[in-house]
DNA sequence: CTCGCCATCTTGTCAACGGCAAGTTAGGCT
DNA sequence: AGCCTAACTTGCCGTTGACAAGATGGCGAG
């Protein structure tokens, strides 16, 4: 029971990473005040230093947690095409997570821990193409690779940023699934 | 000539926004300052407010830029290979254009210019699409039109973003030419 | 049981920033 | 010559991230 007033706060770390996700989604990275945090969470303006050092410090634990989560919803897709669609509703579904993880300049992109969870994350993507069928012609599995990771990522992308036409429909998932098979014909 | 000094500053709307490229393409878009621009320009740090109103005014601008020089890079292109390779160039070679033009929450994007700007983008993204030799089977251009873009866009988010492997190589076109074949085999 | 340690959190301060308001300068037009 | 207005300046306010130094309280050693 991580309760609420332990001793001083409880789980400051986690109620801070909590917000933040909140606050990151509801307004993007670059309006995340440290400030705000602390003020939601009922504590000093000086108290998420203590966790976290600074700004990127918590946005590097931010990555943290979304890699993990999206290394966890890849291992649990069956083949390509589930991986794909499972990218994409990670992307949609976590976007504070996903917006910070790609952008570099906001975390600590060498820290360790992030190293090894993107890691994980980029090892579960490779398994799903690695799984694919081979109708022999061309073995180049690091292209292969790289153009599901592209098609998605972009795909994902362009859906948050609002990019896409309506016509698109309401659905990320369901137009995922139709453009990522354009790349198996 | 649009000199230096012609009354007070001579061009200063131009000159802050082409400090605005240098600075968010040496540390992206959240570390941008109006009032180093202003610096920059040596002007006193309310001066960009005059002619972009705030920050937002001065990527919205930035963004209409952006469009138009993408737009102008793909009517240049051939077929929709070269079109995509040339997406990726402009995304490469414009890094601070394109990382201000699909983050909507940083400019005004539904500002008329810049729907405007977009919009002529869009035509020449869709123009490459149409002129695809078509074999017949399966005529859903939406969702060609769709996967090429996310493919491209994709690959170069995944690139500016230095979430590429080393094994990439370090040419993003070479790279990009090869990722995109994979959408026509 | 008490003493001291140390992680946790607070208070106070600083420079930098975005934005606003009010004043100043200077080109151009009548 | 005289004014009009765009272009820029000066001064200010509230907010932020970061840092330093102090307060609080749980917990283990003796």
């Amino acid at each position: 029971m991580t309760g609420q007033r332990g001793y001083h706060h409880g789980d400051l770390r986690r109620a801070l990473l909590a917000s933040a996700v909140e606050a990151i989604t509801e307004a993007g990275p670059a309006a995340l005040s440290l400030r705000d945090l602390a003020r939601r969470a009922g504590v000093s303006h000086a108290a998420p230093a203590h966790h976290f050092g600074d700004k990127a410090g918590l946005l590097t634990a931010l990555a943290v947690e979304g890699f993990d989560l999206l290394a966890g919803a890849l291992r649990e897709a069956g083949d390509l095409l589930d991986a794909g669609v499972a990218y994409v509703r990670f992307a949609v579904g976590h976007r504070a997570h996903f917006e910070v993880m790609f952008r570099p300049e906001l975390y600590r992109r060498d820290d360790p821990e992030v190293a090894a969870a993107r890691e994980r994350a980029g090892a579960a993507l490779r398994a799903g193409v690695a799984a694919l069928p081979r109708d022999g012609t061309d073995p180049d599995e690091e292209a292969d690779a790289l153009a599901a990771w592209s098609i998605v990522h972009g795909f994902a992308t362009l859906w948050l940023a609002g990019a896409l036409p309506p016509r698109t429909g309401p659905d990320p998932e369901a137009a995922a699934r139709k453009v990522i098979r354009r790349l198996f014909d």
